[in-house]
DNA sequence: ATTGTTCTTGAACGATCGTTCGTGTATTGT
DNA sequence: ACAATACACGAACGATCGTTCAAGAACAAT
């Protein structure tokens, strides 16, 4: 899974993967039958099971409100900002690199779209409850606007890890969101 | 740069731009020194110099306001949208496949992200000339948004090209500018 | 027409690609 | 302790990778 995250699916060959696995390409082809791109699936699904909540964090609990949507595009930033942040998000990569021509890539991506645009959507609308928007703001119309930025977020960070930049980005988008 | 644009950097083997191009291997590096790498910072060239002003169209130009932004995001979904469409702008496919690990292809998305905000920019400081949107708006700062979203609009298109969702964001990234 | 120059050609290189498989080594059950 | 089973190994496969280069064709100038 680091592997493919840090250099794209066509970038790290099986040997990469033995190397970074310990594990020869025997046993690889054994416990994955589908081969290289079976070792890609498994990795999306690991990446999507155990990175991705621990990034999404509180944002998918139950009373999570605009302060946890907050938090997680700081995260974002933050990680983008970081020397191993250039690698992005797997997904995001993926999409880029495979979704175009690998059904079951744009499959797995688009359900991550998914996830995140549920997770914002909830966060809104418990915000309108608690009164900390406007009740006029429609919350799955903003989700998709967020979902978007922070996939932007990644795209740029790639080219351009500069914190004014990123944090601009940002704070627009959550103009009148407070 | 079709082949680039379509498949990618890695995805494509000097044999599919010689099948391309019509142009054999021994002419292909005699008129590209540097090779492979060089025949891609030849097609971000070309790309930049004919695609980007196309698609850029009126935006560009001086007199250029919201509309013409608008009108940048319509055909940016328009095209995602289309068949061929999937495959992206080949600036944002180099940002996430080579970026990280290419600084020569780093500097010239970030080139082009720059050209963009500019463009962004200007026009949105028109546009507060003309009385078009309140004075109160920063357009810097939301020129870095619009950016932000006009790339997370291609990773998104690229998963899930649907219609609705994409017009959701670009109408979400419009909302205070009418 | 002939020479000198430029450009094109396609075969071939070593390296690496993804994948397979026969062999050897643990592990398990009795 | 031994047989049966499952697992791990790494050498090797054909294919393709990016790249080079000697030889030939096309062109220009005299």
């Amino acid at each position: 899974m680091r592997q493919f995250w840090k250099r794209g699916y066509r970038a790290t060959s099986v040997d990469d993967l033995v190397r970074a696995t310990g594990v020869r390409p025997g046993s690889l082809y054994s416990a994955f039958p589908g081969g290289k791109h079976a070792l890609l699936m498994g990795s999306l699904q690991r990446y999507s099971r155990l990175v991705v909540p621990q990034k999404l964090g509180e944002l998918e609990q139950p009373g999570a409100s605009v302060a946890q949507v907050r938090a997680y595009f700081d995260g974002l930033v933050r990680d983008l900002l970081s020397p191993e942040g250039r690698q992005g998000c797997l997904l995001v990569n993926s999409a880029i690199e495979n979704a175009a021509v690998d059904p079951e890539v744009a499959a797995v991506v688009q359900g991550h779209l998914a996830r995140l645009e549920r997770c914002f959507t909830a966060a809104l609308r418990t915000a309108i409850r608690l009164g900390e928007i406007p009740a006029s703001m429609d919350p799955a119309a903003r989700a998709k606007g967020l979902v978007a930025t922070s996939q932007g977020l990644m795209v740029v960070g790639k080219a351009n890890p500069d914190e004014e930049v990123l944090r601009a980005i940002v704070d627009n988008a959550f103009t009148g969101l407070s």
